[in-house]
DNA sequence: AATATAAAAGCACGAACGTTCGTATTCAAT
DNA sequence: ATTGAATACGAACGTTCGTGCTTTTATATT
Protein backbone atom coordinates (compact mmCIF):
# COMPACT_ATOMS: atom_id res chain seq x y z
CA UNK A 1 0.00 0.00 0.00
CA UNK A 2 1.37 3.47 -0.97
CA UNK A 3 1.95 5.86 1.69
CA UNK A 4 -1.11 8.08 1.90
CA UNK A 5 1.19 10.93 2.45
CA UNK A 6 3.02 10.70 -0.50
CA UNK A 7 2.19 12.60 -3.87
CA UNK A 8 -0.22 11.93 -6.49
CA UNK A 9 2.25 11.13 -8.67
CA UNK A 10 3.81 8.73 -6.33
CA UNK A 11 0.44 7.30 -5.80
CA UNK A 12 -0.57 6.37 -9.14
CA UNK A 13 2.87 4.88 -9.37
CA UNK A 14 2.53 2.70 -6.79
CA UNK A 15 -1.07 1.57 -8.11
CA UNK A 16 0.35 0.87 -11.72
CA UNK A 17 3.55 -1.40 -10.42
CA UNK A 18 0.73 -3.02 -8.30
CA UNK A 19 -1.13 -4.01 -11.06
CA UNK A 20 1.41 -4.35 -13.36
CA UNK A 21 2.74 -7.11 -10.93
CA UNK A 22 -0.54 -8.82 -11.33
CA UNK A 23 -0.69 -8.37 -15.37
CA UNK A 24 3.21 -9.58 -15.63
CA UNK A 25 2.04 -12.41 -13.49
CA UNK A 26 -0.21 -13.84 -16.47
CA UNK A 27 0.95 -12.17 -19.61
CA UNK A 28 4.86 -11.93 -18.45
CA UNK A 29 6.82 -9.14 -18.49
CA UNK A 30 7.36 -8.36 -22.32
CA UNK A 31 3.49 -9.34 -23.24
CA UNK A 32 2.84 -6.76 -20.50
CA UNK A 33 2.48 -4.06 -22.61
CA UNK A 34 1.29 -0.87 -21.55
CA UNK A 35 -1.57 -0.13 -23.53
CA UNK A 36 -3.06 -3.01 -21.75
CA UNK A 37 -1.82 -1.65 -17.98
CA UNK A 38 -3.61 2.08 -19.20
CA UNK A 39 -6.80 0.83 -20.37
CA UNK A 40 -6.98 -1.79 -17.64
CA UNK A 41 -6.21 1.26 -14.87
CA UNK A 42 -8.53 3.92 -16.78
CA UNK A 43 -5.80 6.21 -18.52
CA UNK A 44 -3.68 7.37 -21.32
CA UNK A 45 -1.19 5.35 -22.74
CA UNK A 46 0.73 8.19 -22.81
CA UNK A 47 0.04 9.32 -19.21
CA UNK A 48 0.95 6.31 -18.12
CA UNK A 49 4.16 5.97 -19.96
CA UNK A 50 4.91 9.55 -18.32
CA UNK A 51 5.64 7.78 -14.98
CA UNK A 52 8.48 5.63 -16.19
CA UNK A 53 10.41 6.66 -19.26
CA UNK A 54 10.98 3.65 -21.39
CA UNK A 55 8.86 0.25 -21.24
CA UNK A 56 12.57 -1.19 -19.71
CA UNK A 57 11.93 1.29 -16.93
CA UNK A 58 8.70 -0.14 -16.37
CA UNK A 59 10.15 -3.50 -16.47
CA UNK A 60 12.67 -3.05 -13.80
CA UNK A 61 10.02 -0.88 -11.36
CA UNK A 62 7.62 -4.03 -11.85
CA UNK A 63 10.13 -6.48 -11.05
CA UNK A 64 10.93 -4.18 -7.81
CA UNK A 65 7.17 -4.12 -6.93
CA UNK A 66 7.32 -7.68 -6.91
CA UNK A 67 10.19 -8.40 -4.80
CA UNK A 68 8.51 -6.10 -2.30
CA UNK A 69 5.31 -8.46 -2.32
CA UNK A 70 7.32 -11.24 -1.79
CA UNK A 71 9.30 -9.51 1.01
CA UNK A 72 5.58 -8.39 2.36
CA UNK A 73 4.41 -11.92 1.94
CA UNK A 74 6.73 -14.90 2.64
CA UNK A 75 9.99 -13.22 4.43
CA UNK A 76 8.46 -10.67 6.51
CA UNK A 77 5.56 -12.28 8.35
CA UNK A 78 8.23 -15.37 9.14
CA UNK A 79 10.41 -13.08 11.01
CA UNK A 80 8.40 -14.40 14.00
CA UNK A 81 10.04 -17.30 14.26
CA UNK A 82 13.57 -17.86 15.47
CA UNK A 83 16.41 -18.86 13.10
CA UNK A 84 16.91 -21.99 11.63
CA UNK A 85 14.10 -24.50 11.32
CA UNK A 86 10.84 -22.72 12.84
CA UNK A 87 11.81 -19.93 10.11
CA UNK A 88 11.96 -22.52 7.61
CA UNK A 89 8.28 -24.10 8.15
CA UNK A 90 7.87 -20.47 8.80
CA UNK A 91 8.37 -19.60 4.75
CA UNK A 92 7.44 -22.27 3.61
CA UNK A 93 4.24 -21.79 4.45
CA UNK A 94 3.62 -18.71 3.82
CA UNK A 95 5.90 -19.38 0.53
CA UNK A 96 2.95 -21.91 -1.16
CA UNK A 97 0.10 -19.16 0.01
CA UNK A 98 2.14 -16.41 -1.96
CA UNK A 99 1.37 -18.45 -5.10
CA UNK A 100 -2.39 -17.45 -4.67
CA UNK A 101 -1.41 -13.79 -4.75
CA UNK A 102 -0.98 -13.72 -8.49
CA UNK A 103 -3.87 -13.57 -11.06
CA UNK A 104 -2.04 -15.80 -13.40
CA UNK A 105 0.55 -17.46 -10.77
CA UNK A 106 4.12 -17.18 -9.62
CA UNK A 107 5.42 -13.59 -10.75
CA UNK A 108 8.90 -15.24 -10.67
CA UNK A 109 7.64 -18.40 -12.57
CA UNK A 110 6.31 -16.38 -15.27
CA UNK A 111 9.03 -14.02 -15.71
CA UNK A 112 12.43 -16.06 -14.98
CA UNK A 113 12.12 -18.04 -18.05
CA UNK A 114 10.75 -15.26 -19.93
CA UNK A 115 14.08 -13.73 -19.51
CA UNK A 116 16.19 -16.43 -18.94
CA UNK A 117 17.74 -15.94 -22.50
CA UNK A 118 16.99 -12.03 -22.43
CA UNK A 119 20.79 -10.22 -21.55
CA UNK A 120 20.30 -6.91 -19.80
CA UNK A 121 19.06 -5.31 -16.79
CA UNK A 122 15.59 -6.31 -16.42
CA UNK A 123 16.90 -10.38 -16.50
CA UNK A 124 19.79 -9.34 -13.95
CA UNK A 125 17.06 -7.63 -11.45
CA UNK A 126 15.08 -10.98 -11.76
CA UNK A 127 18.10 -13.16 -11.05
CA UNK A 128 19.26 -10.98 -8.48
CA UNK A 129 16.29 -11.24 -6.38
CA UNK A 130 16.15 -14.77 -7.15
CA UNK A 131 19.43 -15.52 -5.80
CA UNK A 132 18.76 -13.39 -2.41
CA UNK A 133 15.59 -15.53 -1.85
CA UNK A 134 17.95 -18.71 -2.02
CA UNK A 135 20.71 -17.35 -0.38
CA UNK A 136 18.19 -16.76 2.50
CA UNK A 137 16.90 -20.32 2.32
CA UNK A 138 20.35 -21.87 2.50
CA UNK A 139 21.19 -18.95 5.36
CA UNK A 140 17.90 -20.57 7.21
CA UNK A 141 18.72 -23.94 5.97
CA UNK A 142 22.26 -23.49 7.75
CA UNK A 143 21.17 -22.36 10.53
CA UNK A 144 18.98 -25.70 11.15
CA UNK A 145 21.80 -27.88 11.14
CA UNK A 146 21.16 -29.11 7.71
CA UNK A 147 24.25 -30.64 6.60
CA UNK A 148 24.41 -29.52 2.89
CA UNK A 149 22.06 -26.37 3.02
CA UNK A 150 22.56 -25.68 -0.77
CA UNK A 151 20.65 -29.19 -1.55
CA UNK A 152 18.25 -28.14 0.86
CA UNK A 153 17.62 -24.78 -0.56
CA UNK A 154 17.70 -26.03 -4.21
CA UNK A 155 14.50 -28.79 -3.17
CA UNK A 156 12.83 -26.68 -1.06
CA UNK A 157 12.32 -24.12 -4.54
CA UNK A 158 11.89 -26.64 -6.63
CA UNK A 159 8.71 -27.84 -4.56
CA UNK A 160 7.03 -24.47 -4.38
CA UNK A 161 8.01 -23.73 -8.12
CA UNK A 162 6.71 -27.29 -10.07
CA UNK A 163 3.47 -26.87 -7.27
CA UNK A 164 3.25 -23.56 -8.86
CA UNK A 165 3.57 -24.97 -12.58
CA UNK A 166 1.65 -28.09 -12.08
CA UNK A 167 -1.14 -25.56 -10.58
CA UNK A 168 -1.22 -23.40 -13.23
CA UNK A 169 -1.18 -26.45 -15.97
CA UNK A 170 -3.64 -28.66 -14.83
CA UNK A 171 -5.73 -26.25 -12.82
CA UNK A 172 -6.37 -29.05 -10.09
CA UNK A 173 -5.20 -27.66 -6.60
CA UNK A 174 -4.63 -31.20 -5.13
CA UNK A 175 -0.79 -30.44 -6.63
CA UNK A 176 -0.39 -28.53 -3.24
CA UNK A 177 -1.24 -32.07 -1.46
CA UNK A 178 1.31 -33.59 -3.48
CA UNK A 179 3.76 -30.33 -2.25
CA UNK A 180 2.86 -30.25 1.16
CA UNK A 181 3.88 -33.89 0.62
CA UNK A 182 7.29 -32.98 -0.61
CA UNK A 183 7.76 -30.32 2.08
CA UNK A 184 6.92 -32.86 4.99
CA UNK A 185 10.17 -35.08 3.78
CA UNK A 186 12.02 -32.01 3.87
CA UNK A 187 10.61 -30.72 7.12
CA UNK A 188 11.44 -34.40 8.29
CA UNK A 189 15.00 -33.82 7.66
CA UNK A 190 15.20 -31.02 10.17
CA UNK A 191 17.07 -31.79 14.07
CA UNK A 192 14.55 -31.82 16.17
CA UNK B 1 15.47 -36.95 -38.60
CA UNK B 2 13.53 -37.00 -41.06
CA UNK B 3 12.80 -39.70 -43.81
CA UNK B 4 15.09 -39.33 -46.53
CA UNK B 5 12.25 -40.31 -49.06
CA UNK B 6 9.76 -37.83 -48.13
CA UNK B 7 8.88 -35.56 -50.53
CA UNK B 8 10.82 -32.05 -50.28
CA UNK B 9 8.08 -30.18 -48.92
CA UNK B 10 7.78 -33.15 -45.94
CA UNK B 11 11.90 -32.40 -45.67
CA UNK B 12 11.81 -28.35 -45.67
CA UNK B 13 9.06 -28.79 -42.65
CA UNK B 14 10.96 -31.05 -40.53
CA UNK B 15 13.76 -29.03 -41.02
CA UNK B 16 11.74 -25.81 -40.01
CA UNK B 17 10.03 -27.86 -36.93
CA UNK B 18 13.59 -29.04 -35.77
CA UNK B 19 14.56 -25.29 -36.07
CA UNK B 20 11.50 -23.83 -34.14
CA UNK B 21 12.10 -25.83 -30.96
CA UNK B 22 15.22 -25.07 -30.36
CA UNK B 23 14.34 -20.86 -30.83
CA UNK B 24 10.62 -21.01 -29.29
CA UNK B 25 13.83 -22.44 -25.70
CA UNK B 26 15.30 -19.05 -26.61
CA UNK B 27 11.89 -16.85 -27.50
CA UNK B 28 9.25 -18.61 -26.29
CA UNK B 29 6.47 -19.99 -28.16
CA UNK B 30 5.06 -16.52 -28.72
CA UNK B 31 8.05 -14.92 -29.56
CA UNK B 32 8.97 -17.41 -32.04
CA UNK B 33 7.99 -15.14 -34.96
CA UNK B 34 8.08 -16.15 -39.01
CA UNK B 35 10.55 -13.59 -39.92
CA UNK B 36 13.10 -14.63 -37.56
CA UNK B 37 12.63 -18.45 -37.96
CA UNK B 38 12.64 -17.85 -41.81
CA UNK B 39 15.66 -15.53 -41.84
CA UNK B 40 17.45 -18.49 -40.07
CA UNK B 41 16.41 -20.88 -42.56
CA UNK B 42 17.59 -18.69 -45.47
CA UNK B 43 14.24 -18.80 -46.76
CA UNK B 44 11.29 -16.43 -47.07
CA UNK B 45 8.58 -15.58 -45.02
CA UNK B 46 5.75 -16.55 -47.03
CA UNK B 47 7.50 -19.80 -48.11
CA UNK B 48 7.68 -20.61 -45.01
CA UNK B 49 4.68 -19.94 -43.94
CA UNK B 50 2.82 -21.68 -46.79
CA UNK B 51 3.39 -25.05 -44.61
CA UNK B 52 1.43 -24.20 -41.81
CA UNK B 53 -1.45 -21.86 -43.24
CA UNK B 54 -1.34 -19.82 -39.56
CA UNK B 55 1.33 -18.83 -36.40
CA UNK B 56 -1.24 -21.33 -34.22
CA UNK B 57 -0.69 -24.17 -37.38
CA UNK B 58 3.01 -23.19 -36.23
CA UNK B 59 3.33 -23.53 -32.56
CA UNK B 60 0.65 -26.62 -32.20
CA UNK B 61 3.48 -28.32 -35.20
CA UNK B 62 6.27 -27.09 -32.73
CA UNK B 63 5.19 -28.68 -29.67
CA UNK B 64 4.34 -32.07 -31.84
CA UNK B 65 8.17 -31.99 -32.80
CA UNK B 66 9.34 -30.99 -29.21
CA UNK B 67 7.35 -33.96 -27.82
CA UNK B 68 9.24 -36.41 -30.59
CA UNK B 69 12.34 -34.97 -29.31
CA UNK B 70 11.66 -36.14 -25.74
CA UNK B 71 10.15 -39.39 -27.19
CA UNK B 72 13.15 -39.66 -28.15
CA UNK B 73 15.96 -38.46 -26.04
CA UNK B 74 14.40 -39.37 -22.86
CA UNK B 75 11.70 -41.97 -23.01
CA UNK B 76 12.58 -44.47 -25.71
CA UNK B 77 16.67 -45.25 -24.70
CA UNK B 78 15.13 -46.11 -21.09
CA UNK B 79 13.29 -48.88 -22.83
CA UNK B 80 16.37 -50.83 -22.38
CA UNK B 81 15.56 -50.85 -18.46
CA UNK B 82 13.64 -53.32 -17.04
CA UNK B 83 10.04 -51.33 -15.26
CA UNK B 84 9.84 -49.89 -12.12
CA UNK B 85 13.28 -48.62 -10.52
CA UNK B 86 15.93 -49.33 -13.31
CA UNK B 87 13.55 -47.60 -15.68
CA UNK B 88 12.81 -44.74 -13.17
CA UNK B 89 16.70 -44.20 -12.58
CA UNK B 90 17.31 -44.22 -16.71
CA UNK B 91 14.36 -42.13 -17.61
CA UNK B 92 16.24 -39.13 -14.45
CA UNK B 93 19.56 -39.43 -16.21
CA UNK B 94 18.32 -39.32 -19.77
CA UNK B 95 15.93 -35.91 -18.37
CA UNK B 96 18.85 -34.15 -16.68
CA UNK B 97 21.06 -34.78 -19.83
CA UNK B 98 17.86 -33.86 -22.87
CA UNK B 99 18.12 -30.22 -20.75
CA UNK B 100 21.13 -29.98 -22.58
CA UNK B 101 20.06 -30.29 -26.03
CA UNK B 102 18.19 -26.79 -26.62
CA UNK B 103 20.28 -23.28 -26.99
CA UNK B 104 17.74 -22.05 -24.74
CA UNK B 105 17.39 -24.47 -21.80
CA UNK B 106 14.05 -26.71 -20.95
CA UNK B 107 11.63 -26.13 -23.95
CA UNK B 108 8.53 -26.80 -21.51
CA UNK B 109 10.19 -24.73 -18.89
CA UNK B 110 10.15 -22.11 -21.48
CA UNK B 111 6.34 -22.60 -22.91
CA UNK B 112 4.40 -24.15 -20.22
CA UNK B 113 4.54 -20.79 -18.06
CA UNK B 114 3.92 -18.81 -21.02
CA UNK B 115 0.73 -20.51 -22.14
CA UNK B 116 -0.78 -21.13 -18.74
CA UNK B 117 -2.83 -18.29 -18.87
CA UNK B 118 -3.74 -18.69 -22.72
CA UNK B 119 -6.10 -20.63 -23.44
CA UNK B 120 -6.38 -22.49 -26.51
CA UNK B 121 -5.10 -25.60 -28.67
CA UNK B 122 -1.40 -24.70 -27.79
CA UNK B 123 -1.78 -24.81 -24.13
CA UNK B 124 -4.41 -27.66 -24.06
CA UNK B 125 -1.07 -29.21 -26.50
CA UNK B 126 1.08 -28.41 -23.73
CA UNK B 127 -0.65 -29.86 -20.94
CA UNK B 128 -1.33 -33.02 -22.77
CA UNK B 129 2.60 -33.76 -22.96
CA UNK B 130 3.13 -32.68 -19.75
CA UNK B 131 0.59 -35.12 -18.59
CA UNK B 132 1.46 -37.76 -20.22
CA UNK B 133 5.17 -37.80 -18.99
CA UNK B 134 3.86 -37.55 -15.58
CA UNK B 135 1.55 -40.32 -16.35
CA UNK B 136 4.72 -42.27 -16.98
CA UNK B 137 6.45 -41.37 -14.04
CA UNK B 138 3.77 -42.42 -11.80
CA UNK B 139 3.63 -45.57 -14.01
CA UNK B 140 6.81 -46.41 -12.94
CA UNK B 141 7.22 -45.30 -9.64
CA UNK B 142 4.47 -47.36 -9.09
CA UNK B 143 5.75 -50.61 -11.06
CA UNK B 144 9.05 -49.59 -8.68
CA UNK B 145 6.73 -50.34 -5.18
CA UNK B 146 6.84 -46.60 -4.35
CA UNK B 147 3.91 -45.86 -1.95
CA UNK B 148 2.72 -42.36 -2.84
CA UNK B 149 3.93 -42.73 -6.95
CA UNK B 150 1.80 -39.21 -7.73
CA UNK B 151 4.23 -37.26 -4.89
CA UNK B 152 7.12 -39.53 -6.55
CA UNK B 153 6.50 -38.57 -10.08
CA UNK B 154 5.85 -34.61 -8.65
CA UNK B 155 9.67 -34.75 -7.00
CA UNK B 156 11.08 -36.12 -9.78
CA UNK B 157 9.45 -33.65 -11.56
CA UNK B 158 10.19 -30.73 -9.48
CA UNK B 159 14.11 -31.63 -8.90
CA UNK B 160 14.44 -31.64 -13.09
CA UNK B 161 12.40 -28.22 -13.42
CA UNK B 162 14.32 -26.62 -10.95
CA UNK B 163 17.83 -27.59 -12.27
CA UNK B 164 16.57 -26.24 -15.76
CA UNK B 165 15.65 -22.81 -14.34
CA UNK B 166 18.25 -22.04 -11.70
CA UNK B 167 20.83 -23.05 -14.48
CA UNK B 168 19.47 -20.77 -16.73
CA UNK B 169 19.58 -17.66 -14.84
CA UNK B 170 22.92 -18.80 -12.99
CA UNK B 171 24.48 -20.17 -15.74
CA UNK B 172 26.11 -22.15 -12.92
CA UNK B 173 26.45 -26.24 -13.79
CA UNK B 174 26.89 -26.55 -10.11
CA UNK B 175 23.23 -26.37 -9.94
CA UNK B 176 23.22 -29.78 -11.74
CA UNK B 177 25.37 -31.12 -9.13
CA UNK B 178 22.65 -30.56 -6.27
CA UNK B 179 20.14 -31.78 -9.08
CA UNK B 180 21.65 -35.05 -8.61
CA UNK B 181 21.86 -35.41 -5.20
CA UNK B 182 18.45 -34.69 -5.38
CA UNK B 183 17.59 -37.15 -7.43
CA UNK B 184 19.78 -39.39 -5.23
CA UNK B 185 17.90 -38.61 -2.18
CA UNK B 186 14.75 -39.92 -4.26
CA UNK B 187 17.01 -43.31 -5.60
CA UNK B 188 17.49 -44.05 -2.22
CA UNK B 189 13.76 -44.45 -1.74
CA UNK B 190 13.50 -47.26 -4.75
CA UNK B 191 13.26 -50.61 -3.28
CA UNK B 192 16.14 -53.07 -3.25
C1' DA C 1 -8.03 33.47 -5.41
C1' DA C 2 -3.94 33.47 -8.47
C1' DT C 3 -0.35 31.22 -10.26
C1' DA C 4 3.37 27.77 -10.94
C1' DT C 5 4.05 23.11 -11.46
C1' DA C 6 2.90 18.35 -11.84
C1' DA C 7 -0.01 14.94 -14.14
C1' DA C 8 -2.63 13.20 -17.78
C1' DA C 9 -4.49 13.34 -22.42
C1' DG C 10 -4.50 13.55 -27.54
C1' DC C 11 -2.31 12.62 -31.57
C1' DA C 12 1.02 10.83 -34.61
C1' DC C 13 5.31 8.39 -35.94
C1' DG C 14 8.13 4.30 -37.31
C1' DA C 15 8.95 -0.50 -36.78
C1' DA C 16 7.58 -5.27 -36.46
C1' DC C 17 4.20 -8.55 -36.57
C1' DG C 18 0.95 -12.20 -39.00
C1' DT C 19 -1.20 -12.73 -43.15
C1' DT C 20 -2.62 -12.46 -48.18
C1' DC C 21 -1.87 -12.36 -53.04
C1' DG C 22 0.15 -12.75 -57.49
C1' DT C 23 4.03 -14.63 -59.66
C1' DA C 24 8.16 -17.32 -60.45
C1' DT C 25 10.65 -21.59 -60.10
C1' DT C 26 11.38 -26.53 -59.43
C1' DC C 27 10.09 -31.24 -60.17
C1' DA C 28 7.74 -35.40 -61.64
C1' DA C 29 4.75 -37.71 -64.81
C1' DT C 30 3.26 -38.08 -69.38
C1' DA D 1 9.48 -31.83 -74.59
C1' DT D 2 5.03 -30.40 -72.26
C1' DT D 3 2.12 -29.95 -68.79
C1' DG D 4 0.37 -29.52 -63.92
C1' DA D 5 1.27 -29.50 -59.36
C1' DA D 6 4.25 -28.49 -55.57
C1' DT D 7 7.23 -25.22 -53.61
C1' DA D 8 9.09 -20.74 -52.86
C1' DC D 9 9.48 -15.71 -53.49
C1' DG D 10 8.54 -10.46 -53.01
C1' DA D 11 5.61 -6.88 -52.08
C1' DA D 12 1.89 -5.15 -49.64
C1' DC D 13 -2.00 -5.09 -46.24
C1' DG D 14 -3.87 -3.96 -41.55
C1' DT D 15 -2.82 -4.08 -36.70
C1' DT D 16 -0.28 -3.38 -32.55
C1' DC D 17 3.57 -2.02 -30.26
C1' DG D 18 6.79 1.60 -27.87
C1' DT D 19 7.75 6.28 -27.99
C1' DG D 20 7.83 11.54 -28.71
C1' DC D 21 5.49 16.11 -29.05
C1' DT D 22 2.00 19.34 -27.88
C1' DT D 23 -1.90 20.74 -25.32
C1' DT D 24 -5.17 20.48 -21.57
C1' DT D 25 -6.43 19.52 -16.86
C1' DA D 26 -5.57 18.90 -12.03
C1' DT D 27 -2.94 19.90 -7.88
C1' DA D 28 -0.50 22.58 -4.49
C1' DT D 29 1.67 26.87 -2.69
C1' DT D 30 1.52 31.63 -1.73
Amino acid sequence: MANASATKGERTRAAILDHAVDLASVEGLEGLTIGRLASDLGMSKSGLFRHFGSKQDLQLATVGAARARFVAMVIEPATAAPDGAPRLRAMAEHYLDYLHSFPGGCFWGATASEFDDRPGPVRDAIAASLDAWMAELVRQATAAGIADPDRYAFELYAVVMAANARWRLTGDRRTFDLARAALARLEAELPG
